[in-house]
DNA sequence: GCCGTTTTCGGCCCGACTGTTTTCAGTCG
């Protein structure tokens, strides 16, 4: 049974859990999350790493003790400490603190009192009105448990970064008509273009914040006021999603916007800046005492704290505070680097437009260049090309070509690699095309050894310059399949392959950590639509939000050079 | 359990809202 990184974090996760519930050192628990996100956000595949007999490296949060349990997880799949913990509490006591609005003293009240363990004991317990008779608890805590089960078994759903930025765009232009407001804007996760996200955190500015609060409490489509204060409110949207609300004055918008963007790693050590300095950051500003230093814009509160102004997206605790103190921060890539799309399709499979309605359409969005890259036969369903349709589109591209101007149409395929890493079209017929992008979409469920030895092949094949959505995950509906990533992104380096970041809204493929990776192990990274229709250029913003918190640079981003550097790329051997 | 240009002990981010308590604990972000 194979040890992964993602095992290794949930394994300190539950720790994390269990500790809580035997009201542990509260730092000794944020010790084990703080390990559990290291753990899982980390590149190297640290039992395959200790395996080998390297020790493992420095990391930020595992000392002597928590190394000691990474290695006994590595090489025995268990730790003694959660095996112990796991015999002193029920299986599944853990669930109940998912429940909103229960946490650990809560949860062990209902232990210790009323012997529930499970969430449908807890429910039986709330409907047979046990609860509360609690020390501590009360009727309408009891309908809210109660309630809270029978609606989603205590499930956390996340949204799409698409899906959860237009609801945010409607809720934020009907904040901006509240009376008394000054600006409204989107924080949390969603400005940190996470590719998913929990709840929208809206910032507004206003000298009265219990007027906004009230506002945004009676728009249309809530559902639900889960809170309502002076400064703040939740409300829930009938499309389950929450909406958090926080109202400052405009003195404090910067440390407000700061606060509420998060990641809340990244603030702890902002806080923890202050406090060395003998200051104190709060969401109203950087304080000495009762004087505040800074608070109206990011930037002032950055500078006061020595450090220039951070990125959303490079903010979730990943070595940007470090790089900022040093003068080391990337300059991200921005959208306006883009010069073409090198992952686009049309009617010739299963897109809407026809060569010539994509390339004007790319035109427009600024695009210099794109690739038509359709799906090869054995995607059936999506009409995949064979090589007598192939040779046809060729004729169709070059004369949109010779007729469109300011835009170049380059001949591709998205090629199947099929099960044994061979590709769906023959070399022959790969050869001519202007780029090759090789994609996986079959045998999701290979084991790891295998799937990986299946891509490595078809990176071996010289007409092979993309490798296209590496993970082939569909948020929330498939998970990535299991591949030995950093393996997959040293045979791109060997073979001077891009890896496509895919920013089609439902794949965003590569992630964040890849992007990373593959900046790290100087990998290009091609951030491509997808497009199978003229408006989906616009995925393009999705995917830079992604690369940009995977670090990425214009220089790390293959398309980001203009058409003739591209083709020199591609005539390399 | 981690960590150190106020080091090897004594710290560890900070404030708002809810429900229940009659002055605040628990939870959340």
């Amino acid at each position: 049974m194979p040890v992964t990184n993602a095992d290794l974090a949930a394994a300190f996760g539950q720790i994390a859990d269990l500790l809580e519930l035997q009201q542990a050192n509260p730092f000794r628990i944020r010790a084990y999350r703080k390990a559990a996100r290291v753990v899982s956000e980390l590149r190297l595949d640290v039992a395959t790493h200790l395996a080998a007999g390297k020790p493992l490296p420095k990391l930020p949060g595992i000392g002597k003790d928590l190394g000691a349990k990474v290695a006994e997880f590595a090489a025995t799949g268990h730790i003694a400490l959660l095996d112990r913990l796991q015999r002193e509490l029920p299986a599944g006591i853990a669930d109940l603190l998912a429940l909103p609005g229960l946490g650990p003293k809560r949860v062990r009240v209902l232990y210790d009192e009323l012997h529930v363990h499970s969430l449908p004991q807890l429910l039986r317990a709330a409907r047979d009105g046990r609860i509360r008779t609690l020390h501590g608890f009360g009727v309408r805590t009891e309908e809210k448990i109660a309630k809270a089960i029978e609606q989603h078994l205590g499930q956390v759903r996340r949204f799409k970064l698409a899906t959860a930025a237009q609801y945010a765009a409607a809720v934020a232009a009907y904040l901006r008509r509240a009376p008394g407001v000054g600006d409204v804007i989107a924080a949390g996760s969603l400005r940190r273009c996470r590719d998913t996200v929990g709840d929208v955190d809206m910032l507004a500015t206003s000298t009265d914040g219990g007027a906004v609060c009230g506002w945004l409490a009676r728009y249309p489509d809530v559902a639900e006021v889960l809170a309502s204060g002076p400064t703040r409110a939740s409300v829930l949207l009938r499309a389950d999603l929450q909406v958090d609300l926080r109202v400052v004055p405009p003195a404090s918008h910067g440390a407000a916007l700061l606060y509420f963007t998060g990641s809340k790693a990244h603030n702890i050590r902002l806080r923890n800046l202050a406090l060395e300095r003998g200051l104190k950051l709060n969401e109203y500003g950087l304080w000495r005492g009762r004087e505040q230093l800074a608070g109206a814009t990011e930037e002032d509160v950055y500078a006061a704290l020595g450090l220039p102004w951070i990125p959303p997206e490079l903010r979730e605790d990943r070595g940007e505070i470090e790089a900022a103190a040093h003068g080391g921060l990337p300059s991200l890539v921005t959208r306006a680097d883009l010069r073409g799309d090198l992952h686009v399709h049309t009617k010739w499979s299963d897109g809407t437009a026809t060569i010539e309605a994509m390339a004007a359409a790319a035109r427009e969005r600024g695009l210099g260049y794109i690739a038509v890259s359709e799906h090869s036969r054995r995607l059936a369903v999506a009409h995949g090309l064979d090589p007598v349709r192939l040779a046809k589109q060729r004729g169709e591209i070059e004369s949109v070509n010779a007729r469109l101007h300011g835009i170049s149409v380059l001949a591709g395929i998205e090629v199947d690699v099929l099960e044994d890493g061979s590709l769906d079209l023959p070399d022959e017929v790969l050869a001519p095309l202007d780029i090759v992008v090789a994609a996986v979409h079959s045998q999701f469920h290979l084991p790891r050894a295998v799937q990986t030895r299946r891509i490595l092949a078809a990176l071996d094949n010289p007409h092979v310059r993309i490798l296209a959505h590496p993970l082939g995950r569909l948020i929330d509906q498939r998970e990535p399949y299991d591949v030995d990533l950093l393996a997959v992104v040293r045979k791109c380096r060997e073979r001077n392959v891009a890896l496509e970041l895919n920013a089609h809204p439902e794949r965003l493929d590569l992630t964040d950590v890849g992007c990373r990776m593959a900046r790290d192990e100087g990998v290009l990274v091609a951030i491509n639509s997808d497009a199978h229709g003229v408006h989906q250029f616009d995925n393009l913003d999705l995917g830079v939000g992604q690369a940009r918190r995977g670090w990425l640079e214009p220089a790390q981003v293959l398309n980001a050079r203009p058409l003739p550097e591209l083709r020199r790329w591609l005539d390399r051997d």
